[in-house]
DNA sequence: CGCCAGATCCACT
DNA sequence: GTGGATCTGGCGG
């Protein structure tokens, strides 16, 4: 088993988190059952400044998370119907998170299937922040979690960097009403998907 | 394929 | 009362 990335990794800004993240692999325990997948895509938010930001009206109920210690588990529901699942980044008080978009799948592909019968088998089933956290039964319930903690039911270990030239940036997605230049900022990164399969085949057969 | 509407609930400058 | 860091199915080309 792959070392997991400890607090350090987390605590430092989320535009710098977010592109570290990608080939690492987010594991979710459930029953005993090892759920994992390699993170694909990501998107970074942060501090007050970002207009884009749940932080940026300052600490209520719903994000309070977002202004702990880093890696901690920042989990939200949204469309009346979908989590999200994001991981708290930089220091106490400032609002930074990564919010995890796409993963390729790994391991516990079964329990994911029941999770998401709907999707399974299509290319489709797992590329989006509300599909994953279906797929790993990742709720309000896991809202708060300690992600770096030894005895946590969801972390992150230590997987395959992508090639640079194999990784896109974009702007952020489902932001419109965002005033610029927050709108705009290339805060998404995201990996090709022949060069996520390449990744996700190498970890397997490791 | 692409585009669009409907679903459905909670937090809130 | 309003508007989401979304997904899905249906309809059209």
């Amino acid at each position: 088993m792959n070392p997991r990335l400890d607090r350090s990794f987390f605590d430092r800004p989320a535009p710098v988190v977010a592109p570290a993240l990608l080939g690492a692999v987010m594991v979710r325990e459930l029953d005993g059952v090892r759920l994992s997948g390699l993170v694909t895509e990501v998107e970074a938010y942060q501090g007050r400044e970002d207009l884009a930001c749940h932080g940026r009206h300052g600490k209520t109920a719903r994000n309070a998370v977002m202004f702990g210690k880093a890696g901690y588990a920042y989990v939200y529901f949204t469309y009346g119907m979908h989590w999200l699942m994001n991981v708290i980044c930089d220091g106490l008080n400032i609002p930074a998170a990564v919010l995890i978009r796409a993963i390729e799948p790994l391991e516990g592909l079964e329990k994911m299937r029941s999770l998401r019968e709907r999707d399974f088998g299509k290319a489709s089933w797992l590329n989006g922040p509300a599909k994953l956290t279906q797929a790993m039964a990742i709720t309000g319930a896991l809202d708060g979690i300690d992600v770096c903690a030894e005895d946590s039911l969801l972390w992150f270990e230590q997987g395959i960097s992508p090639e640079p030239d194999q990784v896109q940036t974009s702007p952020r997605i489902g932001i419109n009403t965002t005033p610029e230049p927050w709108l705009s900022m290339p805060w998404r990164w995201k990996i090709e998907q022949n060069e996520a399969l390449r990744l996700a085949r190498a970890i397997i057969e490791a």
